[in-house]
DNA sequence: ATGTTTCCTAGCAGAGTAGTAGGAAATAAC
DNA sequence: GTTATTTCCTACTACTCTGCTAGGAAACAT
């Protein structure tokens, strides 16, 4: 017990992420280096690099060496959804026991546990999947996004 | 990469809900003990034992030993969310990088990345703090759960 | 007293997390 | 073609978390 969460985003999926921005920033520019964005976003370089690494092994990113190399989105910043880069390097979103809620099965007062983990990771998609690294770069996320940080309880602890 | 996930409900976490759940259907027929419990959801007695304490020492449930012992729920089973208790056994619901979402601070195109986690956990939120161990108990999930759970799409893996 | 059942402490094997280190391979510039 | 740059690959480390199991002490009912 102590600071461990249920629904954890780990540092992996939070620098991937930030680095996928940081990329859907500067898409013009040129390839981006893993180096810039280590100082940009302070993360620790070599880390970065391996989840580089992965994000272009999960086909989202496309990288060149040499001098003058580095990285840029394999797609377009609005086809890219939040899900995309943490399922990339991550794996799937939901999980319970270890396994996929489908693979579940529960007995007696239990039963209806499914369908609410089913629920869960349904309106946890629809947040996930439904936001593009677009969105998140120009702050211009969707209205249902906006209005559930509208209550002021949304921003305090528990 | 591989099975890990970042929404994971931990045993813990099921195995405490289960054993709720149980407590919640045999409510007026005395105390349960922690071997009916474990036999009844196919949960390892000892490790149930330690789930049992650490809900009552969260005040979720009473107990009372000795022969003829066992547990109840401290309140109704319509007063106690799904939230109540994993919070109880695992702590907060989310958290980024092992904080929770109101301590970070994101700079440039990531800035916009603070209230997407803040939706997300008031999302996740309004489906475990609106459902309670009675609505999961008489298989009564709240309407706007059952919603979510209409759609075929929600049943398929990624 | 006796049996039952909770309560407490300790430990343990395996997996996951968050990195670091060092170098090989590819590319660009010269 | 050499050199500088930057990605790519493998391996390693230290720590924490997870999912248990073992053994017994304390409380309670009969």
């Amino acid at each position: 017990m102590g600071d461990n969460a249920r629904m954890r985003i780990s540092a992996r999926a939070d620098y991937a992420v930030r680095a996928a921005l940081q990329l859907a920033a500067c898409t013009d520019s040129g390839p981006v280096k893993a180096e810039t964005i280590a100082v940009a976003q302070e993360i620790p370089h070599k880390f970065l690099e391996g989840i580089l690494n992965d994000m272009r092994r999960g086909g989202l990113v496309t990288s060149q060496r040499g001098g003058n190399g580095g990285y840029r989105l394999a797609r377009a910043a609005t086809d890219i959804s939040i899900a995309d880069v943490i399922r990339t390097v991550d794996g799937p979103l939901v999980s319970v026991r270890g396994v996929r809620p489908p693979e579940l099965s529960y007995s007696g007062p239990a039963e209806s546990l499914l369908p609410l983990w089913i629920a869960l990771r349904a309106n946890v998609r629809q947040i996930l999947d439904g936001v593009s690294l677009a969105d998140v770069a120009t702050a211009g996320l969707p209205t249902e996004v906006m209005d559930l940080t509208e209550d002021p309880a949304a921003w305090t602890n528990p």
